[in-house]
DNA sequence: GTCCAAAGTGACACTAGTGTCATGAATTAA
DNA sequence: TTAATTCATGACACTAGTGTCACTTTGGAC
């Protein structure tokens, strides 16, 4: 005994994370979001209390879909393969890393509720770290990966390199290619 | 027979470049900025147009800077030398990284000052590029960089580096010695 | 067909930033 | 001292976004 919803959580979801990187967190507004989904801005107030509330929401959606989607990679092959596999992997998901900034971005003095929401954020992303964590560590175990660079740095360096502006339209595949053989093998020729 | 300033285009840039940096474009007001100089918004746009006039000059400002701060540094030694100089120089300078950015966001409907800024500001870019672009070359004539990977790319990592958020306090001069060593040899050990 | 709860809307009051301008204040040449 | 000139200020009207709420619409249960 209701009426029918105009649109569902994923929806919402959809357009704010295409808002959300077109034009960054600051410019993202109710009156966008609501003239995207062809809704009234007053109905997305039925939902979610506030733009901090929403981003915050579809923040932790976003999180777990991508720790989800990650963990789901095949963890059979030797370190050379999973590095190949991630690198793939992480170029193809590389809207994570506006997400990851956008997570630094939201202001601190918020509601109950998004505080719930930071605790669950922080936890995705030690998750994240943590996976990321293991593939690392296998590497310098199997003596692939030196073993004084901190673990920071070299997760820092790859994710890193998703933003990388390709101003000069090179092919996608060269691009990939070049940057893994650069975070592995550097840009030096061996002597 | 004048009334004496309340302030310098230096120290409005000054300024400027704090809430730029900290904030980002977005969120940088007149407001904020006269709040910060001690004086009334009103004065401000007795020299500016507006925010994106104001900022545009700031950039050119900003570039040229740079430009002449980094075409000062000693040209003598071999590449190598060269390279690390130039590393050192870019993590010295590393709010270059978000000035570019904001470079980028500026929007493009704008009056004709600002237009005319714009092609400055891509004279400055495209100087700052060759500048780097002579060290690569530099490198490459050197046998010191892999002759296959485009002067894009290579530029693309070093530059990316500098933003790269160091979450958990590493000290820096390991940061920038790890950093320099994975762009020259890699993460990889030697086989 | 009637009831009614959920969903949706648009108008309202509020906030924060913008750009302008009449007015007042400071400086100095005459 | 006065006149001329530049600077600085705060008030004004305007725009865009926020959050709320009384009211309307919808559609299934009875």
């Amino acid at each position: 005994m209701a009426r029918e919803r105009k649109f569902t959580d994923d929806e919402l979801f959809k357009a704010t994370k295409l808002l959300l990187i077109k034009d960054g967190y600051d410019s993202f507004t109710f009156s966008k979001l609501a003239s995207v989904m062809e809704v009234s801005r007053g109905s997305i107030y039925k939902y979610y209390e506030n733009k901090d509330n929403l981003i915050s929401e579809f923040l932790v959606y976003e999180m777990n879909r991508f720790n989800l989607s990650f963990s789901g990679l095949d963890k059979s092959g030797d370190f050379q393969t999973q590095f190949s596999l991630v690198i793939d992997f992480i170029f193809k998901h590389s809207e994570i890393h506006q997400i990851l900034e956008i997570i630094n971005q939201i202001p601190k003095k918020s509601s109950h509720r998004d505080q719930s929401n930071q605790t669950k954020l922080n936890t995705y992303y030690i998750d994240m770290y943590k996976q990321f964590q293991g593939l690392i560590e296998q590497g310098k175990k199997e003596q692939v990966i030196k073993s004084h660079l901190s673990d920071a740095i070299i997760l820092g360096m790859i994710f890193q390199t998703i933003a990388i502006p390709n101003h000069f339209g090179i092919p996608n595949d060269e691009w990939i290619a070049s940057i893994r053989e650069i975070l592995s093998e550097g840009m030096f020729q061996k002597v």
